[in-house]
DNA sequence: CGTTAATTTGACGGGAATCAAGGGGAGTGG
DNA sequence: CCACTCCCCTTGATTCCCGTCAAATTAACG
């Protein structure tokens, strides 16, 4: 079939449905020629893999992604989450530099890289937005070095909670698809501190948790205050 | 004139000549509707400012440039530094997600955006150069959230050198344009830290210093594998 | 309902930050 | 040409935040 030239796969990906899903493509959507297919991955089943040709690009419709790069020893640092809606796995070289894992079952739209291509050839609207989607891409990773490089544990965390309620609009509370070792993978910590800080943060009032990964934000400013979130930004 | 919606300037940019520089502009040469006009900083002065509107997009011509974030009390995190040849600046939104300041007595290269936007709108493969610089940023931006999360003090530096080394291709040895806080704020430590890494590798001899800015690797092997450059990558 | 993974919590230690001097080099002015 | 000054850099002493190690509790899953 194609997609698996993955390396570890617990599951086998599947297509779900091979044949045509209306255009949704995000703002790629009503272009008829980029027509994807719905592929399935089970928990931690690797969508690619670093330095692996980029043959796809990628789209999550359901369930959620996590990108990263390892250190030879194992240390991992995660680059980012994607959740449904989100695009990934856009590259302007031939090769991904990150690898990606669905985080929780998953179904991710996919479509061929060199159809985009073509098609970005001819509509320069497609261009534009390709551009758009690495930009938005190198935006988030900007903020994310200054987290990883001069926030606290404390504040870290804060952030992240911040962004996660951000990207959930559903039912105001957070649930969070992550274990604590995903998140402090996220954050350049380890998951004891995390969940030390969580239990804080509980403690406090300023969160409330109905179970480890529900969580509903009670205090935003005191989150916004402690992630320096508000003075500049 | 121009450029200097800037806040804090201590010297005053200057045009050093305003007439038509024989369009050098990277792979953007060759096309004479990019004209640029060089501008001189002096050091520590500011370029751009973060949220400003993105007027011009930039290339180094002689010096180093630094961006960076900045939180509400002063911590910064530099993002990336620029020396001679580099492009800065490119956003696909409408403002600069970053500040730019020279570090040194620095020319830059400058070129209005919307000049470039509009070849980019005719001419697909610069709108395809401007993908790639800013894929080429990510890529970069990427590979340093797994310094900042994850590498130790010792391997941070050890990086560092390594990449001003295969980025300083003249003379063999490092120049390096920038303060131990700039190294600092870019990986994420404190001045003291890198001062006594930097300390250690020369009493082990794996670089030798003709001063504190001129560093020459003696043990490559040695700073790859310090700095974890070995294995994956 | 048993087994395993995920999370929480505690005790402890260490790596890097902080606090604090002390040198050194480049540029300036006498 | 030399002395003065201002940064920049180095080095030492101490602190502390967070990582490590360990164990108990809870949740998930077949």
């Amino acid at each position: 079939m194609f997609i698996q030239s993955a390396a570890i796969v617990r599951q086998q990906a599947r297509p779900v449905s091979a044949a045509v899903t209306s255009g949704q493509f995000c703002l790629f959507a009503s272009r008829p020629e980029l027509i994807g297919t719905k592929m399935s991955y089970g928990r931690d089943e690797e969508i690619y893999g670093e330095a692996e040709e980029a043959e796809f690009v990628y789209k999550v419709v359901s369930g959620a992604v996590r990108t990263y790069k390892l250190l030879g020893d194992g240390r991992r640092q995660i680059g980012a989450f994607h959740l449904p809606g989100d695009l990934f796995g856009f590259e302007s070289n031939a090769k991904h530099r990150l690898s990606a894992e669905a985080i929780a079952d998953s179904v991710v739209l996919l479509c061929k890289r060199s159809t985009l291509e073509r098609l970005a050839a001819r509509d320069i609207e497609v261009a534009r937005q390709l551009w758009a989607i690495t930009a938005r891409s190198l935006d988030h990773a900007e903020e994310h070095m200054l987290l990883l490089g001069r926030k606290t544990a404390a504040e870290r965390v804060a952030s992240f909670l911040l962004e996660m309620d951000a990207r959930m609009q559903v039912s105001g509370a957070i649930n969070l698809p992550m274990t604590r070792r995903d998140i402090a993978d996220y954050l350049g910590l380890t998951l004891e501190t995390v969940s030390r800080i969580v239990s804080q943060l509980q403690a406090e009032g300023t969160v409330a948790l109905s179970s480890a990964r529900q969580i509903r934000v009670q205090k935003r400013s005191k989150l916004q205050e402690l992630g320096s979130e508000l003075p500049l930004h």
